[in-house]
Order: C-alpha cells, then sequence, then structure tokens
DNA sequence: TATTAAATGATAGTAATACTATTATAAATA
DNA sequence: TATTTATAATAGTATTACTATCATTTAATA
C-alpha cells in the first residue's frame, strides 16, 4: 500500500490549487527542476512554460508571480520536513537524543521520498539552500507574513526550539537557537560547496562534519546552562 | 584634521571607479538611499538615474549591472567593518575581550561615521541585513568568487576566527563559528524586526540581547574546549 | 446522451526592465 | 589651442512580467 499524504498549503499562496491538476503538479514539478538548474533570477514563467509545453499564461493562472512560487515551493518544502521530524523522532523519549536526530535531518542531503511523486524533494532541498532566503529577505516581508506565508518555517522553529527547551529548561534562546540551527544547516553547506574558506569543513564536503559543528555548538550551549 | 581613508576596491567590480568622479560617488551615495528605501529587486538602474537627474546610460558607465553594484557595496561595507574592527580592538591583549568588542560592534546599529561622507554607513549597515546575502546566493557565486568578489567578507571572517582560535586553540571550528556568528548577528537581527517569533528578543528591539545571545553562544563553545 | 462547466491552448498585446550604441557638449589638461 | 575625459541626450532592442480574449478539449452532470 503506498499512501499519499497531501500537504495543505496556505490558499493565498496561489490561484489555482497546483496540486488538484495535472498541469498544477506538472508546474511544481517543472518549476523545481527549472529552478535548480538556471536559478532563481534566471527562471522565468516563460521558459517554464516552454519546458512544460504550455503558455505562460497557463503558468499564471496558477501563480501569480515566481515570488508567490517560491514562497509556495520553501513553505513546502518546511512542511514536509517538519513532517519527517515529527515521523523519524516519534516515540524518542529523550530530548538530546531527538535533537541530535533533528540537527542530523536538518543537516543531511534528502534523499527523493517517492511518497510525493510530482515534487523531487532532494532538488527542492538544494534549492531551499541556495534560494529560500530569498523567500522572506524582501520589502514585503511583512505583509507576507501577516498572510501566515512563513507559518511552517515558523512551525518547524517552534518544534525545535520546544526540544531544546526541554533539554535545558533554563537556555535563555531557544528560539533564536533554533533558527540559528535551521539557517547554519544551511548556509554552512552552501559555503562548503562555494565558499569553502567560511568552513571548517574537508574538500571531501562531509556533511556529517557540519552535522558535527552543530551538535557542538548546540550541546555545549545546552549543557552549560 | 580630517583624515579621508579610501579602500582599494576590487577593480573587476566596476567598469569605471565610482570614487574617482562626482557622478560615481553620486551613484554610490543615492543607490545605497534607492535600495534601502525600495528594495534591491524594485530597484533599477532607470529610477537611480532619475534620483541623480543624470541617464541610465551614464550609471552604465560605472556599473555593468545592480549584480555587480550590489557586491560592490556589500564587498565596501565587510571592508569599512573589518577596519572599524582593527580599529577599535587595537592593543587589546585578552582575546576574549576582543571577541566581545567584535560580536559587539557586529550586532550593534551602526551609525554614520562621517569620515567617508558619500556613503551613509549606517543605511548600508541595513541593506546589508537585507540583501547582503543576495550577492552570493546565486548561480554565479563559483566565477565571482574566483574574481575574488567576495573577498572582504571573507577576510573578516578570517579576522574574527583567528581571534577565536586564540581564545581556544583547540576549539575545532573556528571558521564556521566565525561566519556563523557574522551572519547570525544579521539575521536574527532581521528576524527581530520582520519575524520576531524566530527569536528570544522582546519588542523593545534591543539589540543587546542579540549580542547576549551571540556571546553566549560563542564563550560556552570556547569555555569547553 | 446531451448539456454544461472547468481546464487548457493559442494568440496578441502592453509596460517595464536591462541593456547597447551614437552623437553632442562641456570641462580639464597637455 | 588641441585634445582627452566625463557626461548629457537621445534612440533603439530583446527580454521580462504580466493581462486579456477566444477557441477547444476534457470531464462532470442532468
Amino acid at each position: 500500500m503506498k499512501l499519499q499524504l497531501q500537504m495543505k498549503m496556505n490558499e493565498a499562496l496561489y490561484l489555482r490549487n497546483p496540486e488538484s491538476s495535472e498541469l498544477g503538479k506538472s508546474i511544481l514539478k517543472h518549476s523545481v527542476q527549472l529552478i535548480y538548474k538556471a536559478g532563481f533570477e534566471a527562471f522565468t514563467f516563460k521558459k517554464l512554460a516552454e519546458e512544460i509545453g504550455t503558455t505562460e499564461a497557463g503558468i499564471y493562472r496558477y501563480f501569480e508571480n515566481k515570488h508567490k512560487l517560491l514562497v509556495y515551493l520553501t513553505a513546502w518544502y518546511w512542511g514536509w520536513l517538519e513532517f519527517q521530524i515529527s515521523f523519524q523522532t516519534n516515540n524518542i523519549e529523550d530530548p538530546v537524543v531527538k535533537l541530535k536526530r533533528i540537527i542530523m535531518l536538518l543537516a543531511s542531503a534528502v534523499e527523493d521520498d517517492q511518497q510525493t511523486n510530482h515534487i523531487d524533494e532532494s532538488l527542492l532541498h538544494q534549492i531551499v539552500i541556495a534560494e529560500g532566503s530569498k523567500a522572506y529577505l524582501t520589502k514585503q516581508v511583512g505583509e507576507d507574513n501577516k498572510q501566515h506565508f512563513f507559518k511552517p518555517y515558523k512551525e518547524l522553529c517552534a518544534v525545535i526550539s520546544r526540544v531544546i527547551s526541554e533539554c535545558s529548561p533554563s537556555y535563555k534562546y531557544p528560539k533564536s537557537l533554533a533558527s540559528t540551527i535551521v539557517e547554519m544547516a544551511h548556509f554552512q553547506t552552501f559555503f562548503m560547496n562555494n565558499l569553502p574558506s567560511l568552513t571548517d569543513f574537508s574538500t571531501k564536503k562531509e556533511e556529517s562534519e557540519i552535522i558535527s559543528f552543530l551538535n557542538d555548538l548546540v550541546f555545549t550551549s545546552l549543557m552549560k546552562s
């Protein structure tokens, strides 16, 4: 039995629900591939339409513009990741073990999980590393936030900060530490691959080194307080 | 006596040196103001030209495109900040005191220093917080890096990582910790102002709280190892 | 089965963006 | 005075980021 889990996405992110039709799913699938390949700046709805074999206007029926599409994809990713984390850490009692597992999941390359056929999570992970911050580093953060576009990201951080507080109830910065490890899991990966002198990770490009760094960072902070 | 210190910028960043003429300086000054006001996405050379009272073609004689201009401005900022740090921590023997001072400088709002009349460092600091990552989160990072566009940023991180190693020679991740505190000084500020639930900082929006967070993060890591 | 609605395809058009090129003029310098 | 240098003025192109219209296919429903 193969069960499909559908994420309930914020309806303000799209004009027509892309999960509800073939063209919609094709838009999601190919936008991930094209943004991955060309980068978000060079990505246009025209090119996407050509790739899919539809027209620009066709894409615009689903997404207002490419910024909304990026926000949609990143929100999808954070929702998906939160589910992965809740699934993989379910029934783990010890919050320390739990937090270690979370750090591992944050900093590990994702393998495409087949469950959700139309989105390649592995590519999407790469996109979120390289383009994800652009979803909120804009002049419209405020309005976008009011419309709850970043809820999945904030929820993930909230989940992590709760585990941090379980590990160490007296620690004073659980939320900031949570957003720090989420961001750094990505940034250190990006730096390792592109600006390696900003990291201590060898040319082997081992993600295990990033995991060790984050574990060290987090647990020395928590053990002390 | 008022001494002007000129930063030597990477020549591949511009077509004509903007520091060498009035129009050039005006471009720098007004681009900082306009990017701050409109955000980098909405910023165009046309609008900039109108603001300055010159033509689009006039801007293009100085900068190839707006990406190069952003890279120029961020590089300028990191160079300027490294100088501020080296100046303000000069003659401090104790590396712990030094590192604390650095963290303070990283996370404090900048006040325009008058020394360099044409660039408003305070606005530029805000720009680097909100747009700075876009300088390297692109498909061309590799090439840009080969042309040493990110040297000032990497040098600043290198300086900080050396102080970290002085504080604790056995600490295994001085470079990653350095890039982490630089990035987090900015991201936590951005989050505090725009997505506050990602932080533990009160509505007072006190930068001193961010400084405390970073100090805690860094010094528990270093004391332990 | 016929009717109708929903989704898509095809085409066209507009305003703004991101440039390049050319020519004229003013100011600085040799 | 001749000449280089910087800038202004104007024009033009390809691409981007959309919006609008209408025809056609597909699917749902009466």
